[in-house]
DNA sequence: CGCATCTCCTACCTGCTGTAGAAGTTCTAC
DNA sequence: GTAGAACTTCTACAGCAGGTAGGAGATGCG
């Protein structure tokens, strides 16, 4: 159960939003409308690790983080999670279409018609 | 934010088998494996209702608890918060539309052909 | 009337999350 | 090479959610 509280939750978009490896310090600096604390941030990176979201580099001067995952598998895990609570999973797949926009809709039809 | 514990969720899904409005006993007793003192089953049904997942019915015997909403519809507000997660909600169904089975991936297009 | 039920209130414990300081280590710049 | 900046690690605490349930009071059944 990947369960993110909303520090984890703002942390991991700001890693996603600086693609590639990020420093804590980094990270903290996006973050800096919360005026957090440095020990903070650190904090929340090492539970995320922890977690599997985020994978550490112990590189020389500092550590760095890097998201295991894209922000796109994360939410399709999120989706799967949720679809895992259905007892029907196609009926709740239909539910869930009829309560997309239109766009989203048109977005998935090509997606599915992508499949093969 | 519909967040629910392990025996909120279990709780619901009995509510939900059992269609209909329904006493905290009969609930009980369908958890019954749990071991469960009656009073817990009541709690939580109590914070179900506050959480809008159930609606209580003060009948003369005994209260009763109704389903809100159908396990799907459930299941459907699930997915739009995880989907809510995503940065690009599109982009997110396209890879999510790849995770699911092909049984599945059928379901969604009928749904989606259906919506008009 | 007395017992079985039921409701309501209150409570406790645990784990998660947000938050951060203290202490110790290491790198950099002078 | 030494001082100070930056970094890591450890520890801690408070608040809240959720699992769990007992006691007290109300009510219906027989």
């Amino acid at each position: 159960m990947t369960r993110l509280g909303d520090l984890e939750r703002a942390t991991m978009q700001a890693v996603w939003a600086m693609s590639g490896p990020v420093t804590a310090r980094q990270v903290a600096q996006r973050l800096a409308d919360r005026g957090l604390a440095y020990t903070t941030v650190l904090t929340v990176l090492t539970r995320l690790e922890r977690k599997g979201l985020v994978a550490r580099d112990s590189g020389p001067r500092a550590h760095t983080y890097t998201a295991v995952g894209s922000r796109e598998d994360h939410v399709a895990v999120l989706l799967q999670q949720a679809l895992g609570q259905a007892d029907d999973r196609e009926a709740a797949l239909q539910h869930f279409a009829r309560s997309v926009s239109p766009a989203e809709a048109e977005a998935l039809r090509r997606a599915l018609d992508g499949l093969g």
